[in-house]
DNA sequence: ATAGGGTTAG
């Protein structure tokens, strides 16, 4: 049964009975009652209770709208499982209530339970409707055992064609990875939209697929289908990631004839393209027409900041976020350490990692701790990054050691190296650059038994060395470049300015 | 009441 606490009859007890209370209890309900009207009063969890409290008495809590907004609203406020209770206290629950509840299983996460309810339903003998699998199929999201919900999906030959029902299948699949899966049905549609190419698009992006993206990204447009701001976001990630400045630019000049309005992701999105593609300048442009600042925002731009070495900047605009009353995130602080990391800020840096749980109550994880130690090993400090990652509270895992070996090769440290090699061969046995440095190390200080112990170890685990490589596109061409690579046209001219820079870096730093 | 959004340490 439902729980009123004796604190809430009290409250009950004591309505004030003036009629123009906000308390939607105010009015006594009436013989006549509007129960929907009465829950759009609502505005605090304690009052959506009392309400039901009321209406479990009478047969208007089976109402379908009824149940489903009081449902939605309990679980906008977190009681979940009170919602349940509400539902099971239906005798009869109709589609549109099954659907309900599972779609909130779906938004908080409980696939599991979605399923179980779905399970239940089909039991009761509920039939489904075009709007159960969607529910259902969010609620499966990364869960493989929902793909028995496919062959459901099929077997009905009201959804086997329905438009909804087969894009959550895609999405469903590319929740997982299995994009290959989500293609296949991609290309099986009888009809599809901007919905359903934006889903495949960002299965593709997620799984770094970037160019297959934008390719699909060029078929949308060729097929005419319309493009909005969810697309535009998708297909600006694939262009940062693939260093693509033209796509992005046209990207850009896209929602400026479309008059697209730069919502906050959208902002973030061309912000961060701008930045990976080098473009800091642009970035900033677009950060300064941005109307809406979001935290997003501000964490594209400065995480662009830090990428360029803009240490000092990242940080002024960290603060300026923070009078503006945009309150920091996790991701804020990976920018701003990693902005630190980048230009040597010692000491900024350590003050703002310890100020992440002291003054802005974040807990930092390990990609904090990950920053932090950059920072202390780019600073020469091995010694104390050593000893930040033997105290983290978690453990510590490749990342972290392999910053740590990159910063004792640069120190021909062997000692911290090797503590370091140790882990690395347990957490990353397959990552030939570990064994690369470590031997390097030993060379350095001439210990050529052990560079031959390291080689015998790569030898008998099998270790493929990958040659450096690198990709650059210029005009459309993708130009690649290995190791000692002389197969480019303009080899000669390539190595000549390489030259060039390594001199003019020199002089910088010597 | 249906399906799709950005940023994340070597």
């Amino acid at each position: 049964m439902l729980a009123i606490s004796a604190a809430n009859s009290h409250f009950i007890a004591h309505l004030p009975a003036s009629s123009n209370d906000p308390n939607p209890l105010a009015k006594p309900i009436s013989n006549k009652p509007n129960h929907l009207q009465i829950l759009k009063k609502c505005t605090h969890l304690i009052q959506f209770k009392q309400v039901h409290a009321q209406f479990i008495k009478t047969p208007l809590h089976q109402s379908n709208t009824y149940l489903s907004k009081l449902i939605e609203a309990l679980v906008d406020y977190g009681e979940l499982p009170y919602a349940r209770q509400v539902f099971d206290q239906v005798t009869q629950p109709s589609t549109f209530a099954f659907n309900t509840m599972i779609r909130c299983y779906g938004t908080n996460n409980l696939g599991h339970d979605g399923i179980d309810l779905y399970i239940r339903m089909r039991h009761q003998g509920v039939d489904a409707d075009n709007f159960t699998y969607p529910f259902l199929l969010k609620a499966c999201s990364g869960l493989k055992q929902g793909k028995g919900v496919h062959s459901l999906v099929v077997k009905d030959k009201r959804f086997s064609s329905e438009i909804h029902s087969l894009t959550s299948l895609t999405t469903f699949y590319c929740s997982f990875g299995d994009v290959g899966s989500a293609r296949l049905l991609f290309d099986s549609m009888p009809e599809r939209n901007v919905v359903t190419w934006t889903g495949i698009i960002k299965g593709y992006v997620k799984q770094k697929r970037y160019k297959e993206g934008i390719e699909l990204f060029n078929q949308m447009k060729n097929y005419g289908v319309e493009i909005n701001e969810l697309t535009l976001v998708c297909i600006l990630s694939a262009c940062a990631n693939l260093g693509s400045l033209e796509i992005g630019q046209w990207v850009h000049e896209y929602t400026d004839r479309k008059r697209i309005f730069l919502n906050p992701k959208l902002g973030a999105a061309l912000i961060d393209m701008y930045g990976k593609c080098g473009h800091i300048d642009k970035a900033y442009r677009v950060f300064k027409t941005l109307p809406c600042k979001g935290v997003y925002v501000w964490n594209a731009l400065i995480g662009g900041l830090a990428m360029h070495g803009y240490g000092i900047e990242a940080i002024k605009r960290f603060r300026e976020m923070q009078g503006n009353g945009i309150k920091p995130d996790r991701i804020t602080f990976i920018a701003v350490l990693s902005a630190c990391s980048h230009s040597g800020l010692v000491e900024k840096g350590k003050e703002i990692f310890h100020s992440m749980r002291k003054d802005f109550g974040i807990e930092p994880g390990i990609k904090h701790y990950g920053c932090f130690v950059d920072i202390l090993c780019r600073a020469g400090l091995l010694n104390e990054a050593y000893e930040v990652i033997m105290n983290m509270p978690m453990e510590p895992n490749a990342v972290l050691w392999g910053t740590l070996l990159n910063s004792c090769a640069a120190a021909a440290n062997v000692e911290l190296a090797e503590a370091a090699m140790e882990r690395l061969m347990v957490l990353e046995p397959c990552n030939d650059g570990n064994y690369v440095l470590m031997s390097n190390i030993y060379a350095v200080k001439k210990r050529w038994n052990d560079v031959a112990r390291i080689r015998k170890i790569m030898k008998d685990v099998q270790i493929l060395r990958n040659p450096g490589h690198s990709l650059i596109e210029v005009d459309n061409v993708v130009h690649e470049f290995m190791v000692g690579d002389g197969r480019h046209p303009c080899s000669e001219q390539i190595y000549d300015m390489l030259e060039k820079v390594v001199i003019t870096i020199k002089e910088c730093y010597f």
